[in-house]
DNA sequence: TGTTGCTCCCTTTTT
DNA sequence: GGGAGCAACA
């Protein structure tokens, strides 16, 4: 038996042995959540729930599968009979289990990213939207638009309007093509990724046997990162674990500090909601700091304390001691990536690689860093940015496998077309409609002046007459794609057919097709796990949720990146950039190192240009940190007084006015209301959301 | 008519 | 570095 007494605090201990009913854990960052989920599923195990009732809904894959192996751990027995992932891939095997009735008993295919974006071109282009007219959104964008409308449940006039009202002329057809993507997706029996929530979210609601089964199956639901879940997910929550079956055991666990996706329908209400809509809701708050250094959590707590939304919350921790942060303002990017692979090399004499992260906004603020670091030939891991499945060569071999298991597949029957030369969008589209649909043209005729195209068709038949294993199957795709690879990709075929090498080991653990082309669109399956010790992690604040390392580098803080350039125009969108930066800093239990580069290269400019610091630096007091500053030479110097990155930052205000309130310099598109001229460097203005007033140095109005 | 090649532009975050 | 648009070619 498991001493929890011992083993957790006093609040910990409530939330792992709460009886049945719902439960809410708000737990704030580093509190030991993932300690006090991890001993929930050992207790629940332990107190005779069998391990097949069990669901746990989580963030990543990696995220369950983390918790699931160290329960197993505490238990000494493994725990394979919990089901754990995301809500989409749990959405996926419910809906493969009971198919939508649309689907007439056929199985459905999910779409990835590029299919989305390939099947909005292709329906604009069938409803001649946006031809030649440049101001018409991208089909990505509009791919984004549709998503955003779907997840918040809005109208595309309403998301529009909120963030991108220059568009707004465009809401028609942009809606009417949401209508034709819709139409695009049934008639192929395809899903995208938000068509798997809500389809899952129809099926436990108007099927009464398939909702029985589900929750009479799922007796005890744990969902965590609750704070993160949309309207969508909160309705499924609740339908699987209300009714006289599922007795409502759920228990959610988050922090509506570190709620970081706003901008995919991801609503705080919910976990402010829970108690409101789960009767006799057992409210429970983990506090105390487990994680960090003193110092690393005034850094947090700064950051917190200047949110327009007051958590009222300041983590402590009892543990004293720990460095300051450090502040270290390079000249530019380039010198950021060599003095912060210089300070990785001075950490791994004290850490192994993997206590070691990199943390940036977007994955392409690490290409300066992947480049030094290559060439110091230090290791590391990616995460965030571009996937594996995303390579070109990549989806080419899944969309052979996805061809076998559905002929309708059109994303993936394109891909194949188009392998072949002479062979664009027009003929791609005459062929399938030959192939699949009701049209005058005969198959054989089109085909016979292709007939690369018609071997591939062979070949994908042959692949779908009797059932192997995945592993085979990609074999046998693998040997039909590599002779092409050489004409395909002439500059780097060898790099790419080695990373193809991967897709074996990857599928070889499935026993079905469907199951692994699946994972691969929802989540990249790990690679090589052995080498991970190895590799320091370079990550996206995003993809960095729930982790924590030693030492933590987070680059890029300057204006226009961090926080990004995109967050600037609403006031909603600039806090929770504030919470992503909450959430790096607060991922670092020793070491917290900002860089503040003073120029980074500019593609459009065709050059470095000079950049302001990141205002969530400039707000942290010096008191706070200690700060390094690279001179003329390239040697970092260390700085008594406040570092001087962008421009001073004065109150500049009347006196007895501005002192004590926030000041912080920035530019910043949007509204606002002046409420007092200033000379043109110094406009105060009190803007909506900022909870305080904010000096700017540009100001372009766009008012109302 | 449809495909391919060249040039310009913008580059967030994820399932 | 990839997508979209335009112009030249088959």
């Amino acid at each position: 038996m498991i001493d929890y007494a011992k083993a957790l605090n006093e609040a910990q201990y409530a939330a792992v042995t709460s009886g049945d009913g719902p439960v809410l854990v708000v737990a704030g960052a580093g509190s030991g959540k993932t300690r006090a989920i991890v001993y929930r599923l050992a207790w629940l195990a332990e107190h005779g729930v069998p391990q097949e009732n069990i669901l746990l809904l989580t963030f990543t894959r990696k995220a369950a599968r983390e918790m699931l192996y160290r329960a197993g751990v505490l238990l000494q027995q493994g725990l394979a009979g919990i089901q754990g992932g995301t809500f989409h891939a749990f959405a996926f095997n419910m809906l493969r289990r009971w198919l939508p009735p649309h689907l007439d008993g056929r199985a459905f295919t999910l779409m990835d990213a590029g299919d989305i974006t390939a099947a909005i071109k292709h329906c604009k282009d069938a409803l001649h939207l946006g031809r030649g007219d440049r101001s018409f959104p991208k089909s990505q964008s509009i791919a984004a638009f549709l998503s955003k409308a779907r997840n918040k449940e809005l109208s595309v006039t309403e998301v529009l309007e909120r963030e991108a009202f220059h568009l707004l002329p465009h809401a028609e057809d942009i809606t009417r093509l949401g209508a034709a993507y819709e139409a695009y997706r049934r008639e192929r029996r395809l899903f995208d990724y938000d068509d798997l929530l809500f389809e899952l979210e129809a099926l436990l609601r108007d099927n009464e046997e398939a909702a029985r089964t589900i929750r009479r199956r799922f007796t005890h639901i744990l969902v965590d990162e609750y704070q993160d879940t949309n309207h969508a997910q909160a309705r499924i929550t609740r339908l699987l674990a209300s009714g006289n079956d599922g007795g409502g055991n759920v228990m959610a666990v988050g922090d509506e500090a570190q709620s970081i996706y706003a901008f995919r329908g991801a609503d705080i209400r919910n976990i402010l909601d829970f108690p409101a809509l789960f009767a006799n809701t057992r409210v429970i708050r983990l506090e105390e700091n487990y994680r960090s250094t003193q110092p690393v959590l005034d850094v947090a707590n700064t950051l917190l304390a200047n949110a327009a939304e007051s958590y009222r919350k300041t983590l402590f921790t009892k543990r004293a001691g720990g460095e300051k942060a450090r502040l270290i303002t390079p000249l530019s990017d380039m010198s950021q990536a060599r003095l912060a692979t210089l300070r990785i090399q001075e950490l791994l004499g004290a850490y192994p690689p993997h206590e070691i992260a990199v943390l940036f906004r977007a994955g392409f603020h690490s290409y300066h860093l992947e480049m030094a670091l290559h060439q110091a030939g230090i290791p590391f891991r990616k995460y965030g940015g571009l996937r594996y499945a995303e390579a070109a060569h990549v989806k080419d071999v899944i969309a052979f496998a996805r061809l076998a298991l559905n002929p309708m597949d059109m994303p993936a029957f394109a891909r194949v077309a188009a392998l072949h030369a002479g062979i664009g969008p027009k003929t791609i589209t005459r062929l399938y409609n030959a192939l699949l649909t009701d049209s005058a043209e005969s198959p054989d005729k089109l085909f016979i002046k292709h007939p690369g195209l018609l071997e591939d068709m062979r070949f994908v038949e042959s692949l779908r007459v009797r059932a192997r294993p995945p592993v085979d199957v990609f074999s046998a795709i693998l040997e039909h794609y590599f002779p092409r690879m050489e004409s395909l990709f002439p500059e780097d075929w060898p790099r790419r057919r080695q990373g193809l090498e991967e897709i074996m080991q990857m599928s070889a653990s499935y026993g079905e097709l469907d199951l692994f082309v699946a994972d691969l669109a929802l989540e990249s399956p790990e690679e090589d796990e052995k080498d991970e010790e190895n590799r320091i992690v370079l990550s996206t604040v995003h993809s960095a949720k729930g982790l924590e390392w030693s030492a933590v580098l987070i680059i890029d803080l300057v204006e226009d990146r961090f926080p990004s350039r995109h967050a600037l125009a609403r006031p909603e969108d600039f806090e929770e950039e504030r919470r992503l930066m909450y959430v790096a800093c607060t991922r670092a239990r020793r070491h917290l190192d900002l860089y503040a580069p003073a120029s980074v290269y500019n593609r459009a400019e065709r050059g470095s240009m000079h950049v302001n610091c990141s205002p969530f630096v400039r707000e942290l007091p010096p008191s706070l940190t200690e700060e390094w500053q690279e001179n003329l030479g390239g040697a970092l110097v260390r700085k008594k007084a406040r570092a001087d990155c962008g421009a001073p930052v004065k109150p500049a205000g009347p006196a007895g006015s501005g002192n004590s309130e926030r000041l912080c310099r920035h530019r910043i598109f949007g509204r606002g209301k002046i409420i007092q001229h200033l000379p043109p460097d110094k406009m105060q203005v009190d803007f909506p959301g900022f909870g305080s007033k904010v000096i700017l140095t540009e100001y372009l109005l766009m008012e109302d």
